[in-house]
Formats: C-alpha cells, sequence, structure tokens
DNA sequence: AAGATAAATGATATGATATATCATTAATTA
DNA sequence: TAATTAATGATATATCATATCATTTATCTT
C-alpha cells in the first residue's frame, strides 16, 4: 500500500475513533492535499478535486470542507500564503504542537515541524513580559530549502 | 508638538536622510497609520483617506504606497489579518529587528516587540536542523492584550 | 421501516483583497 | 528645456472568502 494511501487509512481510523464524519468528498480533498508538494488554494482545489473526481464543486464547499479538516487537524491554513497544506501530524499519533511552517521561497514546498519547547517558552515568556496572554502560536518562516539554496549559490 | 506630528518628522528626517521620497500622500497615508490603534486594511485607508484628505484615492494607489512603506520599514502587513499597521521602530533608531506581533484576538490592537536573541537563535536553530536556511521572519501571535484577559475572566 | 431531525452539500450572489496594464502627471536630470 | 524616470490615476479583472437559502444525505426516534 502506498503512502497516500496509508495516510487516508490512518485518517480514516482517526476519524472514526474521534466521532468525525470523513465524508467521501471531505475524504477526497484531504488526499488532494496530501497529495501536493506544495500548499494549495481552496480555488486550486476545487480545480484538482473536478479534475480528479470528475465532479465540479462549488467554491463554497471546498472552504467548508476545509474548514472541517482545518479544525479537526487534518490540515492547516498558511495565512501568509492564503493556501493550505495536510497536517505532518495527521498520520502519527503525536499529540498537536504549535506548529512552525517552513516555506521555501523557491520551490513553495513546506516542512512542517513541531516548535521546539524552548522556542515555545521563550516566545510566551516575551509575550508574557509585554503584558499579553498567547492563545494561538502558529510560525510561518520565509525560508529556503536545502535544495533550493544550493541552486541558488 | 504631538506624538503623531513627532514621528511623521521623525520619518520625513530618515526618509531624507535615506534618500527616499516620503510623498505628501505616502506620507499622508503613513500618518493614517499612525493614528490607526489597530491594523487597517489597504480599502480602510482608502475610506480615511479621502474623508480626512478630502481626496478620493483609488485601492490601486493605497496598495503602492502601502509598498513603498512596507518595503521601507516605515510600516509591516500582517498577513494573518490582511492588514496594515505603522512598524513601531519607525520613529526610533533601532535598528529594525525581526518583528514579533501580538495582537490581541479581542480588541485588535496590536503591539510589536522585537524578537527576543534568544528567540531567534533558537528559531533559527530549529531550521537549521531541518535543513532549511531562514530568510526572513515575521512572528504574529494571537493572544489576549492586558485589558481584555482581565474583562474576558 | 417511516417520519422527524440534523448535518452536509449545492447553488447563487456578493463582498473583500489584490494585481495587471496603460494613461497621465510630476519630479529629476542631461 | 527636452528627455527621462518615478509616481499616481483610471480601469479592469483576478483572487480569496463568506452570506444565505435550497436540496440532499445521514442519523435518530418511534
Amino acid at each position: 500500500m502506498n503512502q497516500l494511501d496509508d495516510a487516508l487509512q490512518q485518517a480514516d481510523q482517526a476519524s472514526t475513533r474521534a466521532g468525525l464524519k470523513l465524508t467521501p468528498k471531505r475524504r477526497h480533498l484531504f488526499s488532494l492535499l496530501l497529495a501536493s508538494d506544495t500548499p494549495l488554494s481552496a480555488y486550486e482545489l476545487a480545480d484538482r478535486f473536478k479534475d480528479s473526481f470528475g465532479q465540479a464543486i462549488p467554491a463554497m464547499s471546498v472552504y467548508r470542507m476545509l474548514d472541517f479538516l482545518t479544525e479537526n487537524n487534518l490540515a492547516h491554513k498558511l495565512t501568509s500564503e492564503n493556501k493550505f497544506v495536510s497536517c505532518a501530524h495527521s498520520t502519527c499519533n503525536h499529540a498537536h504542537q504549535v506548529p512552525q511552517f517552513l516555506i521555501c521561497e523557491r520551490c513553495h514546498q513546506v516542512k512542517e515541524v513541531g516548535i521546539k519547547k524552548e522556542v515555545f517558552d521563550a516566545l510566551r515568556e516575551s509575550v508574557d513580559s509585554a503584558g499579553y496572554s498567547l492563545r494561538e502560536a502558529q510560525l510561518e518562516l520565509k525560508c529556503l530549502c536545502a535544495a533550493c539554496a544550493e541552486a541558488t549559490e
């Protein structure tokens, strides 16, 4: 079984456990995100959905399904790009951490890594010392991936 | 002289030194950002521009002026909000640091603090260890400000 | 199983954000 | 002062996102 099917199967199981309704369409949308090596916009997803599923789907529905996926940590929205990616932890049992996205400026691939505890602590400390309380953090960092860094030299 | 005028004057001087053309319209747009206690969208700025300057201005021009302001570190774009704020350091001689924005979820006020060296180092280290190289960081953190945290309790 | 209820999706319209492009005006410079 | 460049205007359109009401599908209750 390939990686994608494996990931989907794990999402199925996780959804069942959590009592979530990963409907065929939501599942298919999720598979499109899983299969993509770059983030996709809602409209790009609608196009791919039609191409691969043979059925046109309104943008409204795509946004709703993306809401479902992001609310249930199967996907994330990259606010700096207005695009969506599958969650790197959707297929494992890792507790969901503060996500940190390394976005390659050149090839647009994204790597999601969990934020390190020391970074988080330092961040929270700096927020506290400004008199604020942290509610939610999602770090999006503009980077070059190794391949692109090499190509750019 | 009030704070706003003072800030503008410092921006004038800094622009002159740097050979930037802070035209009357750019300057006025900047003053709108300085005067606002919350981030503003380009279209909100266009409205305020008309209201306060007596002259309608096309959205395109607002975006161009915002490009100028952001490129020259007089303003920042908050990508998670699609809104713009004046730079907290536009009026001082601080070297421009990696900005960290504390955005109050409730009242939408934003506090810009410089990222602490330890946070930055830890961040860079985590990026490096993922095989990426950091190009640009702008942290946008969803928080509650002190006043709103109290009101919410 | 039948009907009631709720959840998901479709259809349509529209709002909000942003950029492309060419024309015009203003500033700079040769 | 003419030539050139930079800034802004005008217009159109692309792109991202949500509001709202209708319809279909799933789930629950009896």
